[in-house]
Order: C-alpha cells, then structure tokens, then sequence
DNA sequence: TGTACATCAGTGAACGCGCGTTCACTGATGTAC
DNA sequence: TGTACATCAGTGAACGCGCGTTCACTGATGTAC
C-alpha cells in the first residue's frame, strides 16, 4: 500500500483520517449507524472532540466517506475476482465473492445496500460506485442467449440502453459493446437479475433473517445462480 | 373490525393505543426509527410524555409492537390471496402481494426485513411471524416436482425437517404433510427459494436502490418466480 | 339509589445523558527570505 | 544558516437540543355494598 501523500503533514494527515474511519467502522458494527458518534470516536483514539472538525467537516461527511470507501471495496472484491474461462463459473465466483465480502463485513454491507439512512444524501457519485460493484457481472452476462422467456426482460433492457446514455456508457465499458448491439441488452439483463437474487440471499443472510433457518444459504445462491446460467445458456 | 373491548375504558385504552402506534408508524415513514421519538408521538397526539408509559412501558416495548403488527399484516395480506387453481399462477399471485404490501408502507418492510435495528431484541414471536408470511409460498410448491439439478437443495432441506421439529410443524400445517413425506422437503425447499429471490427484489426496490435503474421491478419479480415455477414445474 | 373506596388516565417538574457543533485560544510545524 | 511569519493540529469551555424515564400528585371514572 503506497504512501501517496508528499509531506509529512499530509501523510499524518491520511493517517489520522484513517484512524478515525476505522474507528466509526467499528462504532458501525457494533451498534449500527447511531452509534457512530464523533465524540465517542475522538476518545477511542484519544483527541478531543472539536478535533475531528479538522478531518471532516460534519458527522454526515464521515458518513458519506464510510458509504464511498464500502462500495469501493466491494467493487474491489468483485473486481478482483479471477474470471477464468467466463461463463458459468465466472458467474459462480462473482457471486461468492459479493457474498463473501457482505457477510465478512455485514454492517457495511447493510449501510449501502439496506435501509437508508434517513435524512443522509447519498453522495453523487453513490450511482457510478454501484455499478462499479455489477461491472463484473455485465462482463460475464455480454456471452449470454438468453432463453425466450427472457425476451420482455431483454426488451425493457434495451429500451433503457436507448434511453440513458449513462447506462450505455457503463455497458460499453464492461463489455465492449454498443448500447444498439444486441448483446448490450443481454448483458444488461442478466446483471440486473443476478443483482437481486445475490442480494436476496445475502441481505437477508446478513440481516441475520437467516438465523435458525438451518438451509444453507451458500448452497441457495449457488443453485441460483446455476438456474440463471442455464437460462442465459452461458457456458 | 369488531370491537371486542368489553367496557368503555377498555375500548378507550385500545383506541389511544392504536393512536400511538399510527403516529409511530407515521414517524417511522418520516425519518427511519430513529425518529420514533416518546415525546414527540405524545405531543402529536396532544399528550404529555409520561402519559405514554400508561399504555407502553417503554420505547423499545412500543417498536416491538411495530414490528409484530407489520409481520402481522404481511402475512395477512400473504393469506388474503385467492390461491385459484395453484400452481404457478398462484405463486406470481404471492410474490406479486408480497410486494405491493412491501412497496405501500417500505418503512415497515425495512423495518423487519431490513438493517436489525441495533441493540433492539426482535420478540420471541417473531419467527413464528415470519413463518406465516412465508406459509401460501409451502402451500404451493407442495405440489412441485423439482428439476434434478434442485437436489441438494432438497436434500438440505429433508435434513431440516429432520431436526427441527418446529420447522416441520410449520410444514405440516400449511401443507399436511408429515416431516418424512418427500413432499414436505420440496415445498420447504421451495419457500425457501422463492422467499430471498422475492425479498432481492422487494428489498432493493423499497430502500430506493432501484432508482434511476430504469428497469421495471415487477417484470424482473415475475419473470423469476416464472424461472423458479419452472424449475419446480408447476402447473 | 347513594355513598366510600379503588382504579386508572394524565400532568408538570425534574433527572441525567450524550449528542453535534462553535469559539477563542495555544503550541507545534512548515515556509520564505 | 538563522529569523519572521504563516499554517495547521489540537484544546477546553460552552452552547442548545432532544431524548427516555421517574416521581409525586390530581382528577375523573368505575366498582362494591
């Protein structure tokens, strides 16, 4: 992990910065948004509260880079995962390592993914973060022939890569496509459905919803994501 | 909605009680449970604060009553659906409920479905709750036959019924068959699937991830429960 | 039917708490010449 | 190299706020005889 920062001020800087995200991290994990108290932080690592105000300059700031550093590091996660020969497998891989990283940290998970905080303004770029997150999947899904039933799904794809150039964009850039070449629609389709049902599982795995459920839900989102691999017919 | 509140001060007390809990719900709409606040419900309702300690013994006593109503009234409106002939229709009929109930009040949904809310303890009832909600789903995959590639699943499932006599309680009643009947595993099995596929959607839809993304939810619902009828051939 | 008492709804004052944030200030670190 | 100044990190005191909850009390409503 390079130390970008020029001067030693500013590498004190990031430090102290960083010290006081993990700090709220933990507050987060430990008792939810509403303990992520500025207060409680600058005791934990031992400034005065007024401090902070030098690092960030509201609570709602700190949130907001709390929920801006979690989608980084699941579009990392996703990012990273090895895509081998594609297909079925790749899809597999995508959605154990989302599911590995939302249970690994499931406060952080239910921050971007659950109930909104009330009041918090997601930060603007919260839109192009999360599909960062799904990039993966479009990739995999570009190689898709859908199944028919599929069709008025793909349609609606379509229509919506006509309409939002920003969307289009993102296709193009995850799969190589044009917004009008058929397989953008494909992609899309399939990504937006594996979205959900991995979340499905997930969200509620990490909602703790699961508990004393007794299936497993690793075995339920791998037969998931077979299904949709055979109605994509991916190989 | 018969009132069985024998005498007038019963039917009093019940009336402020309900009083209480609409303004809850209201401020839950407004600003997530934080802003479920003692003495501004009472101010709303043109009490004084201690007033409400008459009718809830405390603040976590009255969320816990929230969450029991809501649970309450997802499965009521799971069971209020004409189950016609079964079978497929009668599935897309459920998830179709499910979400609409979801989507007219999606602070309640979040509320327990959603981010567990910290520190609070979920009543002891609320598992036999969450299973009513899901018992039509046992109802209508009863009479599934599972795609060979659902196996595992269903095997999990099997194993389940075997060990938790509570489980296989609730299987039975909503299906009439005992623990060991093969059917009884592949309704659960199909509940079971059919519930976090549903929630991916509905969940995501209600925190308001979906805007922006163009897509048309309930054709992505319909075309997965579709997927899922298929792979349990339903009629 | 009236009377004596018990039960219940509701009040106002007060408690302690933790919070986010502002302000005027101090002392250390970096920069310009 | 030393000196003068600017920048920045951090402090302690204080602010106003809203919260959940307790307490001693009042007045209305119901119950028993």
């Amino acid at each position: 992990m390079a130390d970008r920062a020029r001067t030693p001020r500013e590498r004190y800087r990031e430090q102290t910065r960083g010290e006081i995200k993990r700090s709220a991290v933990r507050r987060l994990a430990e008792g939810g948004v509403e303990n992520v108290a500025l207060l409680r932080i600058a005791k934990e690592i031992g400034l005065s509260g007024p401090a902070l105000y030098r690092y960030f300059g509201s609570r709602d700031e700190l949130l907001a880079e709390l929920v801006t550093d979690a989608y980084q590091a699941l579009a990392d996660a996703a990012r990273a995962v090895d895509p081998g020969g594609g297909g079925r497998a790749a899809l597999q891989a995508l959605a154990a390592a989302y599911r590995a990283w939302a249970l690994a940290q499931p406060h952080l998970y239910l921050l971007i993914q659950g109930t909104p905080v009330p009041g918090f303004e997601a930060p603007a770029e919260t839109v192009e973060r999360a599909r960062a997150v799904l990039g993966p999947f479009l990739t995999v899904f570009a190689e898709g022939r859908p199944a028919p039933a599929l069709e008025p799904l793909v349609a609606e794809s379509a229509a919506w890569l006509r309409e939002d150039a920003g969307v289009a964009a993102w296709v193009e850039r995850w799969t190589g496509l044009a917004a009008d070449a058929p397989g953008a629609a494909v992609a899309l389709t399939g990504a937006v459905t594996a979205w959900p049902q991995t979340h499905g599982v997930v969200g509620l795995e990490a909602a703790g919803q699961f508990t004393g459920m007794g299936q497993r839900p690793a075995t339920l989102l791998a037969l998931q994501m077979n299904l949709l691999a055979d109605a994509f017919r991916l190989p």
